[in-house]
DNA sequence: AATGAATGAGTATTCATTCAT
DNA sequence: TATGAATGAATACTCATTCAT
């Protein structure tokens, strides 16, 4: 019985905070970031304000939170597609994919994550400046990617870390561009384009007949 | 003499504006694009609050408009590097180049950059978006460089736009990684480096004996 | 036990509302209303500036329901006073005596009155024009008195509008002059003397023997 | 020389003094009072802003001058009105005639008028109260002329001071009501019915058979 | 005498955070 | 645990007034 009660809240503590988590990416997504005041997000999730405050420290804590959370999927998604024993082009092509479809379906998301990530951004101040690692990890998958890659043989990639931020940034350009496009490609036609332009280049070599 | 007096006065406005932009510009370095309010910037500036106000009509105003002459700079300098009769990869390592040193030398406006020029962000509810325009003529430089070298037969490169994206993109992302980066390499390297990745290509091909 | 707790809250709204609005009556009386800002109606309230937003939209509409509250009370009372099947005469007196009380007993209001009411004052480009209705309704109610003593052979009053306006400013006149009087007649004798003098006329028609 | 140096100067002021206030006016009538700010005076009488500062000591003397010159017409003509030799009832719709001529020709001006002239309106805190004393020697012109006729056995006015204060302020509401009527009536019609309402009263007196 | 650049106190309003219930 | 009323620091912006030229 009484084992029942405490575990009644140590469950009720993770559900609560993945509500709040929830209606804050739906308010977010609603109204954007700077739209996401604590009063907004407590209505959305049928809680008043101050309850917030039992789960979140405050509000900068909270959306450092959502981005974790978020972010983990996005780890776990990539690195399923990054290993393997396929070729690296497909593995690649797989990681980009990832990428883009998290992305995608959190499109409202990603001005979160953009502005969350990037060190030093609007509201740094405030917030504390260790969200950069979760981009860091991010990268850094792509990082080890490219240095397996490149210790296999499979691709030239000297320097896998800058590679791998290139590639992540401007991909990100891609989607984020998307976002305001009427009638994007698929995002399998685009990822196959990315990852063809940067395995074969872009340089028309003549052949020296 | 009586001209000289009028011409002082005349001189005097621009004078002023340059002042504040490039006080709006070190409060922005120091304290992010949301801790630079009017009070910071007209302290910084050395001015009362109000006489920013004579010389900007807010500070959405004020912003954009540092933007807008920031780009300005860029632009003619990304102009000059892609446009010459050297070779493609020859005029694209200038241009990327410009885009370094524009960044490099503006680090702290780099933030300002980044957020005025992606519709969306944080602000953008006051914000207009027409600065998006901004970023869309600073990518155009490289998709028309890249539009017209596809004609010549010298790169790859069916979809300009997409690709110009993609690399200013990923070009941004190294830069701003660079802000963090203790020692990080010398720009030119670095140029070399990508434009070479993005023109060879990364993977290795193996010759079929 | 549950149920007084609630209702305890559910009381605080409308008495809190009451206690700004008296609040901004006092500051009106002593500072004007321009003098009435947030602050100063907050201190008076013994509240933070904050708090008056959670009971009023703004200043604007802390104001116009300042008037409206006013004003139901000065109908309800004027409308009881002219009703009646007195002879027009007594009906009058008394609703221009319910007229007289009402400012009597606010006249620190009365500016707000004035102000609030004529459309086009001062700070009319904020406010919403819609508060003259108000005045209108407290005009129309002498006018539909003057229309029926008119129709009933009481009174000749072929202008019921314009003799119902006339009369009421001509009234607030007087009320308004008494606030600057050091020793003004009472109320009443003052009511018996304005409808005498409508009533009968003050002209001295000679007989014509 | 000398003389004509110095008469020229003392041309001037009196010159620029009616120059600003011509401007204060057409800003008033165009824009209200709240934004007859100094500068769109002073743009308004193509002039600097610091100029005003030399002919007015500051906004509020500028707007009370303002109100006591326009006062000196009104009472002047309403004096060349009541005075003369004609019965009272000619007399009397001759200075309301003049009373509705002044406004109606200075519409935008009455606003200030009304709220200049109350004393304790809404910017009173600033504003001396002194600018009283202009509403009461026009009201006293009326109050006069009842006295007098009063005294002359011609009206039967034994208060002539509220009787006055009352037909100024309710022709007042008449005038002003005209503002916002699509098709209001001839002045000189409305003017005869007050007289004539006023003067013969609107009570019907039953003849007692 | 005339200017207009500079001032800064003052305004309404927002919102993260606290705490008594 | 949950509430939401209260808070007050912070923000953008206005405008009467001053004063060096």
């Amino acid at each position: 019985m009484v084992g029942t009660r405490r575990s009644l809240r140590e469950v009720l503590g993770p559900v609560r905070t993945k509500e709040i988590e929830e209606a804050a990416l739906r308010v977010i997504a609603a109204r954007g970031l700077e739209g996401a005041t604590m009063q907004a997000i407590a209505d959305e999730a049928g809680l008043a304000k101050g309850t917030l405050y039992l789960y979140f420290e405050g509000r900068d804590e909270l959306l450092i939170h959502l981005a974790e959370s978020a972010f983990e999927e996005l780890l776990a998604s990539v690195d399923a597609a990054l290993s393997g024993t396929e070729p690296a082009r497909t593995r690649m092509e797989a990681g980009i994919a990832a990428q883009f479809s998290f992305f995608e379906s959190r499109r409202d998301f990603f001005r979160v994550f953009v502005e969350v990530v990037h060190p030093g951004g609007a509201a740094s101040a405030r917030r504390k400046r260790s969200c950069n690692p979760l981009y860091q990890s991010f990268v850094s998958r792509f990082a080890r990617f490219f240095r397996e890659a490149h210790a296999n043989g499979e691709l030239h990639a000297p320097l896998p870390e800058r590679l791998a931020l290139f590639m992540a940034e401007g991909v990100n350009g891609l989607i984020l561009n998307r976002l305001s496009e009427p009638n994007p490609p698929l995002p399998d036609e685009e990822v196959r384009w990315i990852v063809d332009s940067v395995l074969n280049g872009i340089e028309i070599r003549r052949s020296s007949s």
